[in-house]
DNA sequence: ATGGTGGTAGAACCA
């Protein structure tokens, strides 16, 4: 089975890509990011017309996540137990909402996830990002408390760079979000709740990045970061034969900012 | 030092 994710940055404009991809490497299960659209604009049909099903769930148009799926999608779950919601803190606010989808394909349970981005380390958001990953983290080791056997994918758009090396220059970040020492600190306490990154073993840095800004030619200059993680549960880990960062999908004409994460299941 | 780009929008806001 091969399963992926994408921060796809609108699902609506780069349909064509997606399909393509998916086409290209013949992939299972993909799990997007920042579709940017809601769940009645989502462009279904050009999925089902390749035999996948669809899940989606987006509040507006900021964000959004979805799990294409043509190994069964069942279960379909919006959020995990526990998840913070802001607009029931701060009002509406949908630019913080709708940030994890769960579904069973293929026998995994795959949670397409878009953590919150935090704007700044002064930012509310921070907290609030902190926050949701402390709840993930606890419903997930719950989930291998409950069955230590269990086949769990952690995928999508983390917005951490857990390592220095997993951004182009670290003093460009000295007092930014992403490369903090809370934010590192909530990514490995996933990791240590036993979700370990089975794509760094297949791709290991420095200089292996997920995501380039669109901005000062980073990507052309090679200046990116390694945001995009696929965790998994230890069942899942040990099925992991082959895992790679599509790089080549951020080439191009009407490219996301992020790059697929594929990663091979043995049977 | 701001703006560089791209998305949703249809003005500003977010990444």
């Amino acid at each position: 089975m091969r399963l992926a994710t994408w921060n796809v940055n609108s699902i609506r404009t780069r349909a064509d890509r997606v399909a393509a991809f998916l086409q290209r490497h013949d992939v299972d299960v993909l799990a997007l990011q920042e579709t940017k659209c809601r769940d009645d604009q989502f462009p279904e049909m050009v999925f089902g017309a390749l035999g996948y099903e669809v899940a989606h769930v987006g509040h507006s148009q900021w964000n959004g996540v979805a799990i294409l799926s043509r190994v069964g999608l069942d279960d379909v779950t919006t959020g995990f137990a526990g998840m913070p919601s802001w607009s029931a803190k701060e009002g509406v606010a949908p630019s913080a909402e709708a940030r994890a989808l769960g579904a069973t394909c293929g026998g995994v349970r795959v949670w397409s996830l878009y953590v919150p981005n935090g704007r700044t380390l002064e930012d509310p958001h921070y907290a609030y990002k902190l926050e949701w990953l402390a709840a993930l983290r606890g419903t997930a080791a719950g989930w291998l408390a409950e069955d230590p056997a269990a086949q769990v994918a952690l995928v999508g758009d983390w917005n951490i760079a857990p390592q220095d090396d997993d951004v182009w220059d670290m003093s460009v970040f000295s007092r930014s979000t992403h490369v903090s020492a809370p934010e590192r600190a909530a990514f490995q306490a996933v990791v240590d709740a036993g979700y370990a990154d089975v794509v760094r073993p297949h791709a290991p840095g420095p200089g292996v990045y997920t995501y380039w800004d669109y901005t000062q030619l980073r990507f052309p200059r090679r200046e990116g970061m390694r945001i995009d993680f696929v965790l998994g549960s230890p069942a899942l880990a040990a099925r992991v034969d082959r895992a790679f960062i599509d790089r080549e999908e951020r080439k191009g004409k009407g490219a996301s900012d992020h790059a697929p994460v594929v990663v091979d299941l043995a049977e």
